[in-house]
DNA sequence: TATTGTTATACTCTATAACTATA
DNA sequence: TATAGTTATAGAGTATAACAATA
């Protein structure tokens, strides 16, 4: 990682690696949390929507274990989400202590407008390098995308970074 | 951006774009996070010790602009860091109201510390590349991340993505 | 007795504004 | 009157645990 004085200096030196991948997260993540900001629970309700949009419809307990939520934190959002009329619960005829959560046609298409807006979020970051390398650089992320979601979680120097389930602004 | 479901084929497919960019951006924020969780003040503390070890002592309002901090933050910070050693209050001769923060052996020792923790984190990140394509990301991330500090802030769908000044995991 | 979902409680961050002392 | 720093208050977000209904 850098210091402060040497991203300032970075501007002329370009020397740092820690400042670049710091920066440019930082840059997504800003944006990528303010894309999704107005939907309830931020980017944690992105998640949540998206998988209760693209999954056939799942209990909260069972959307929560996916997103890697806990059960309160689902019935806060779904609260909010229903409110918002994006899922409406329905109720399952085989457990009666569950709910089926299930996108409606407005959930959709909210969804797909935030998905839009994150699409346009990654072009204004990737902006700055060509067609090209811009493409090159998200193969090579992809590449280490593909090997910390799929093989052996990300050692760190705690415990808790366990292996990604999937994706999430910020 | 990705779906839930579309992450989980990924493994398979390895198809969507802004899927890499938010796995590896959520994978090394939250190690980088991790990194520097037993600092006071996390990610932001990082941030102000940085700027406090490396440059000449400042007042507190002038490290709080630097990093982009609000004034009362760094007045917390800096309490947690004085009772952590890690840095010292010292009298400014010619404007009384002000302090200039300096940073103890302690502090440096500490901060030393903490950017090997996160060199290693990022180590850890990239290493699903080879050595030679690991470099390549990082050229390409510095070019974005050179623009994006320097150049124009990054347009976005709200308006307070700014510019960014500086570094910080997470 | 175990599990799903809900509710209640508390705790951590953070932001805002009021206050003091100096300039 | 304006500024540096501090303190107080409140709010959002989150985590923990107790609870009700069902299996």
């Amino acid at each position: 990682m850098s210091t402060q004085q040497e991203a300032d200096a970075a501007v002329g030196i370009h020397a740092d690696l820690g400042w670049a991948l710091t920066t440019v997260l930082r840059a997504y993540g800003r944006a990528a949390d303010c894309a999704v900001a107005d939907l309830p629970g931020g980017s944690r309700g992105f998640r949540l929507l998206s998988a209760t949009a693209h999954d056939c419809p799942r209990s909260q307990l069972a959307l929560a274990q996916h997103v890697g939520l806990d059960r309160t934190v689902v019935t806060y959002l779904v609260d909010d989400f229903v409110a918002a009329a994006l899922v409406t619960r329905q109720a399952d005829p085989v457990d009666r202590r569950t709910w089926r959560v299930v996108v409606t046609d407005i959930g959709r298409c909210r969804l797909e407008q935030l998905e839009a807006r994150l699409r346009r979020v990654e072009d204004e970051v990737l902006r700055p390098l060509g067609r090209q390398d811009s493409a090159q650089l998200r193969a090579l992320l992809r590449r280490v995308a593909v090997s910390t979601a799929g093989g052996e979680p990300v050692a760190t120097s705690c415990g808790d970074v366990t292996r990604l389930s999937g994706p999430g602004p910020a």
